[in-house]
DNA sequence: CCGTACCGACCATTTGGTCGGTACGGCCAG
DNA sequence: CTGGCCGTACCGACCAAATGGTCGGTACGG
């Protein structure tokens, strides 16, 4: 069943991003297999590292991100700030959906795990010169990917002032990421 | 020797961010003492559980950022915007100091323990309040609140970058938190 | 019958925390 | 001034528990 073992990888994956959130970065892979259902040596078949593991995971949810944020494109848009406004909706979208998998609060946590650190790195970078590529003010590109930043990174502070926060500003982000 | 006692907490003080932002929340206790210069029972006379010291660490942080911000006010400004413009100028600030303690960034790890997870979130609170009764549209208080944000997180995602949104966004922060 | 997914038992090491002790500065009695 | 004494800062040795990882094994689909 090889189908069933990229299942088991996602399950482990998500149950990560899960524990580390909740136990910080020194989560105990016992505890992370616990919460997969699989037991530790299981989990050690499928990662054969703790560092390994958290690679994995940081990979999965780069991309994951990545995917997130074109699947919010609107290709009726012609105008520029496509991308960024979609990065804004993503963002937004899943700070809405009170049950997602907060796996941009785990790479936070995750960062001193050096391989983490190094992709987390690479793909800031990509996001920067991807967003600058948008055909918008450079300035007004930053001030938006910051302040979503910051939105996105708020419910790690509280949780309400997020909600609060994710109200006032998602129309205010979309309208600064609109040329002129 | 009363005054050397609140000397030695300082200094671990300082070892514990440090430590924390390198290795992570979960770091040794052994390993703060030794990064602080002293023995793990030497640290845990001064702070009887790792939990004990990690909340005192958050107050001390979190005491310290909020002093880092009244010293920015400028007296001589009396249009509204005063405390938000000094909380961006004590962010830049910080940021631009290669070797500031990153206070900041050892809190969002640490925010697995609860006790810090409430101080944070108080504290959090307490700015909401105080940044929004500066007289500015509230709107644009917290768009530059979740810049700055942002911009202080960016360094956990690359070094590099943080420089180049830094020298971009401090004027515009600045300017974005003037009245009108 | 082989390869892959997965398990339980096990192990060396590390961890948070306890305990008994030492060194020393200050303070009061003589 | 001084000698004894107490409280505080700090230490090394120690311990039970937990941890990351190994190893030999089982179950089973192809």
């Amino acid at each position: 069943m090889t189908r069933n073992t990229e299942r088991t990888r996602q399950v482990i994956f998500e149950a990560t991003v899960r524990a580390v959130v909740r136990d910080g970065s020194g989560v105990a892979i016992g505890t992370i297999a616990r919460d997969a259902g699989v037991s530790k040596s299981g989990l050690l078949h499928h990662f054969p590292t703790r560092e390994a593991l958290f690679e994995a995971v940081t990979s999965d949810v780069l991309d994951g991100f990545r995917r997130d944020v074109l699947a919010h494109l609107d290709l009726a848009e012609n105008r520029p700030g496509k991308l960024l406004r979609a990065y804004v909706r993503a963002v937004c979208d899943d700070l809405e959906r009170e049950e997602d998998q907060p796996g941009w609060e785990a790479l936070a946590l995750l960062r001193s795990e050096p391989g983490v650190a190094a992709l987390v790195s690479r793909d800031a970078v990509r996001w920067e010169t991807d967003l600058a590529a948008d055909g918008l003010d450079p300035d007004r590109v930053v001030l938006v990917q910051l302040a979503t930043d910051g939105l996105a990174a708020m419910p790690l502070q509280s949780e309400e002032i997020a909600r609060r926060y994710l109200a006032r500003m998602r129309p205010m982000l979309l309208s600064l990421a609109e040329p002129l």
